[in-house]
DNA sequence: ACTAAATTAAAACATCTGTTTGAAATGTAC
DNA sequence: GTACATTTCAAACAGATGTTTTAATTTAGT
């Protein structure tokens, strides 16, 4: 047999690229199954549903990224020395660009698949992301309060929201933002490329100086 | 009689509201039409399809506010003096707030909106809105290139549009941060107390210096 | 090789979707 | 009040969706 891949592993392929470029809702099950050239009910047999496919196929990338972020942020708060935040952010740097390891154009799939997984689905997704990561994130949240100790707790809340926001819509909507940024400018910009812009406009946004207008109006 | 509002307006009425809390594309016409104590088939009467239903609903509030903001852009532009970026932005405040005059929560459900077209339909409300209101778009682009004078074209494309992927996702899920926010930290911020945090965030994000770091990696 | 379990396959299921139809009701003008 | 156009209504339509069922097939253990 020269093609070893399991059904499995065909239907998390397929579903994956149809879900990144489409979204979850607007991709059916026939259509994963068509491209994975497997049997209909081949889903619901190893999967059990449809929603147990989404969160499976963001699990294999959240099981290698998340416990390397872990480790990452428990390494830098024993360190005592003073994080800047540019340097805080750019812990993600890496692990992300590793996940093209886990899968041909790993990072750039994952990412969308995460801007997808905030805004299609209202609700399990954030559960599950929650419940099973909240305590890294945590780790997170208290090493950006290291580095911007100015900054109340509910700012640095809706300012890291709002950076989850550029992150989000930046990826769910990377393939037309490229493409325009190819046709104007002449360029053309790998998602690490993307990453690299990102962190310093995340960085000014977050430690942005907290003033009385910001809360005032 | 004694409601006068007309089917049409009851159409519009409850399609926002059930568009801005659950997107459009996971609302029915059979939801909207229950709600509004339409029959189902008056949405096809009076609007055609489903997809110039969500074009109506857009543009009850675009009508109001692009003129706005495209007289504001305009007198800007005409005053010759160096705009800051801060003030460029904050152009936006009151014409978004304004909305409040056209519906109850008019700025909130607008926003809301906004935030689940560029996240759910993939190309045709982005269509709609660029050859409907490019020009007044431009005005504005041309505005922050002058406050921001060291910065290249292409770089202000893409802070732009990280700019707008917080506006957008903080908006789609508003009702859920603002949630947590009471919640966590007693905090009720009205919708007019988000923006008033947003501008100075994404002043910040966007006038970030701009170092060969940004690019090369 | 035989048996039992795991997997694949085709078909049907029940439900939901946006849209259309054709007749009833309502409003409007002369 | 009659004729006409506009609007409402219940019903059906055609298609797509996720899921289930039942039988055939393949795989693995002994």
């Amino acid at each position: 047999m020269v093609n070893k891949t399991t059904t499995q592993d065909k239907i998390l392929d397929a579903a994956e690229q149809l879900f990144a470029s489409s979204g979850f809702a607007d991709t059916s099950l026939r259509q994963i199954t068509s491209m994975a050239q497997v049997n209909l009910a081949a889903v619901n047999y190893h999967f059990g549903s449809k929603k147990e496919l989404i969160q499976s196929v963001l699990q294999r990338y959240l099981s290698v990224l998340m416990p390397r972020l872990d480790q990452e942020f428990s390494h830098l708060l024993a360190s005592q020395k003073q994080n800047d935040l540019t340097a805080v952010l750019s812990v993600f740097i890496k692990p992300l660009l590793e996940l093209n390891k886990v899968q041909h154009h790993g990072t750039r799939m994952f990412l969308q698949l995460l801007g997808r997984g905030y805004t299609d689905v209202q609700g399990h997704l954030r559960w599950f992301f929650n419940h099973h990561y909240g305590r890294t994130l945590d780790k997170f949240v208290l090493l950006v309060q290291q580095a911007c100790p100015d900054l109340p707790a509910s700012e640095i809340f809706w300012r890291l929201h709002f950076s989850l926001g550029t992150v989000v819509f930046t990826m769910a909507s990377n393939q037309a933002l490229q493409e325009i940024a190819a046709a104007d400018f002449n360029e053309n910009v790998e998602i690490e490329g993307v990453i690299h812009r990102l962190i310093p406009y995340l960085a000014a946004g977050i430690a942005s100086p907290f003033t009385l207008s910001s809360q005032a109006h």
